[in-house]
DNA sequence: TAATGACTTGCAATCGTTTGCAGAGTATAC
DNA sequence: GTATACTCTGCAAACGATTGCAAGTCATTA
């Protein structure tokens, strides 16, 4: 890297000026047909590029934006960042990305190091402390991605996390499940009060009285979904749910093993929905009937969103797009056992 | 972010030359105690940071590296980079990431675009390609990740993949497995190599004469390996393999599909031990029987040998580092079912 | 008293681009 | 032939930090 040429050494050999050599890159109406020829051509066979580093401190625009993500390793959030990573490279963008592992701490952190690399725009997607956190980038366009930190008139690309929710729950309650539990995560980030709050809707659609202690938090983590589901699932056959519906990924791999643990079937002793599709559900047998996100046409919208916006200018209202989610109806539910015999009756 | 406050800013406010305040944070024994600490007091006030941009262009070290990987989607690819992220965090360093989905073009472009950032490293994980598009970074230190290029000379920090592979294809002999079927990557990756070298190895120790049909190469995704396994084991029973050792991870879970498209159950009909380990391996059931790597460690220890070369300067031999990998077992194998039945001949 | 040295500080050049301004050259209109 | 417009090019000043060099202060030493 130490053999990287400067405009001057192509001016020279172009016999032009450094001005013209930039010129013949950035603005090629300004400069005569056959001179940006002859520039371009001994540029390119010299390797020359610009200097992104310079040129973004000389123009004050460094071509780049920030990502900031709760965690690579999970899959979901994988697809985010890949989808983010298509968008900014298809228009020449840069990303930096950086996770916070839900730290706010390692949030703040990121940003300070991001703002020193001057970024055009971030897509985060914020922890629950990144209210305050945001605080420090100043002016810089901002889209919050998957979830919302609660900034008053931010710009938002989120799926519809209460509609998927309640078409889950609804799926179960059709089924016949009345008792119907739910691991839910932590209510100070906002797709788990959305998917929470849809829960809630499908239950009262279905005229079943809403039961605190029928909803656990987890964590987000497998660990956490376990022991919000061991709990759950426990109690004695009249209280325990017949079905549950688990607010991420993650835990729904947790309550599988919940269930394991306590020797219920899936479905026949307790239907599952989970929110996030991922390999192991399809995998497993029975397959898991999920709530899918787009997660990268989510990712891939919100960078487009941004870059236009840097491009043409601030936008008067704040954006805010809802991605539907898709229901995926698989094999890990069925009517609860009550349910059947009940209808065995009837028939007699 | 226009509200930037640069260097002359705080001078200004401390009374001092600029140099005073660049040197109160890179050169802090240069300036008097009682300076600094004003200096440092006013710019915390003032929330300065140091525009890296402009220090980079002027050091000529940009405080950051490159990070090309064929595709965070493969979680194995996501714990990578996790890695990598995290031991360059610790010391400050940024990560400029590209994704080449082992796509040639794409790597050189990464690397072009990477060149303009004028990261101080590089740590890639090469395509097919890479060999000649390396070229292009001249003499910037690089490290390969988990594959060598083939370039001679190079830095490498990747796993056993023989032994890991010989030890899983033993584990199978051992079970009295004589047709043992190998889904392979593409053999332009140094990985597909090694962990067919194992294979074979594995074979010839257990004086088993290596067969080419019993290997069917795969292109490393899902749909490669079902493809590869369904030619495998759709085969008359005397021809078709009892087991089957599969190169990668996406490419296992197309062997189980394919093993179940055919009514084979596992572990009685197939034996299946994969590369890589998941979530999802896990969690199925059976649970299947994989060579784990150990890829966090793997990124992070590449990570640091980078920055240490690049601290320390350049070392005269080339850094070779090879992990262990871990055999898991499972419950994916099984002894052949011909051979429960010579067993059984025994014993009467 | 003058000289030596240690310790601080500031000046100004520099990193590689971009770009406002002005000047040179050519073409068009009167 | 002169005025006007237009096209193209170069000069030199930025962008925001770092750093070699020189100069200033002060204490110590001969």
């Amino acid at each position: 890297m130490e053999i990287m040429i400067d405009v001057d050494q192509v001016a020279n050999l172009a016999q032009v000026s450094r001005a013209t050599v930039s010129r013949a890159f950035t603005r090629p109406d300004l400069v005569n047909a056959k001179t940006r020829e002859r520039v371009l051509e001994i540029a390119n066979q010299l390797g020359y590029q610009p200097n992104q580093l310079a040129s973004a401190l000389r123009r004050g625009q460094s071509q780049s934006i920030g990502l900031i993500i709760s965690d690579v390793l999970n899959p979901g959030n994988a697809m985010l960042v890949k989808g983010v990573q298509d968008a900014a490279a298809k228009r020449d963008y840069t990303v930096f990305m950086f996770n916070t592992d839900e730290d706010s701490d390692k949030e703040r952190k990121a940003l300070e190091s991001l703002r020193s690399h001057m970024p055009q725009g971030l897509i985060i997607m914020p922890t629950a402390g990144a209210q305050e956190n945001l605080s420090l980038v100043g002016n810089l366009p901002v889209i919050e991605l998957d979830r919302a930190s609660g900034i008053k008139g931010a710009h938002t690309v989120m799926v519809d996390n209460t509609g998927g929710s309640r078409i889950a729950v609804q799926h179960l309650t059709k089924l016949g499940h009345k008792r119907i539990g739910m691991v839910a995560g932590s209510l100070d980030i906002s797709t788990a009060v959305e998917r929470h709050a849809g829960y809630q809707q499908a239950l009262a659609e279905a005229g079943i009285p809403y039961q605190a202690n029928l909803v656990q938090i987890g964590n987000h983590r497998e660990d956490g979904g376990r022991l919000a589901a061991q709990n759950l699932l426990s109690r004695p056959a009249s209280e325990r749910p017949t079905a549950l519906f688990v607010g991420n990924n993650e835990m729904t791999i947790g309550a599988i093993f919940a269930a394991r643990d306590l020797g219920l079937r899936i479905p026949e002793d307790l239907s599952i929905v989970g929110f996030d599709d991922s390999r192991w559900a399809k995998l497993l047998q029975p397959s898991i009937t999920v709530v899918a996100q787009p997660a990268y046409e989510l990712a891939y919208l919100a960078c487009e969103t941004l870059l236009d916006r840097l491009e043409r200018g601030r936008t008067q209202k704040p954006i805010q797009i809802r991605l539907a989610t898709n229901f995926i109806q698989r094999f890990s539910t069925a009517a609860p056992i009550e349910e059947e015999r009940e209808k065995k009756k009837e028939k007699r």
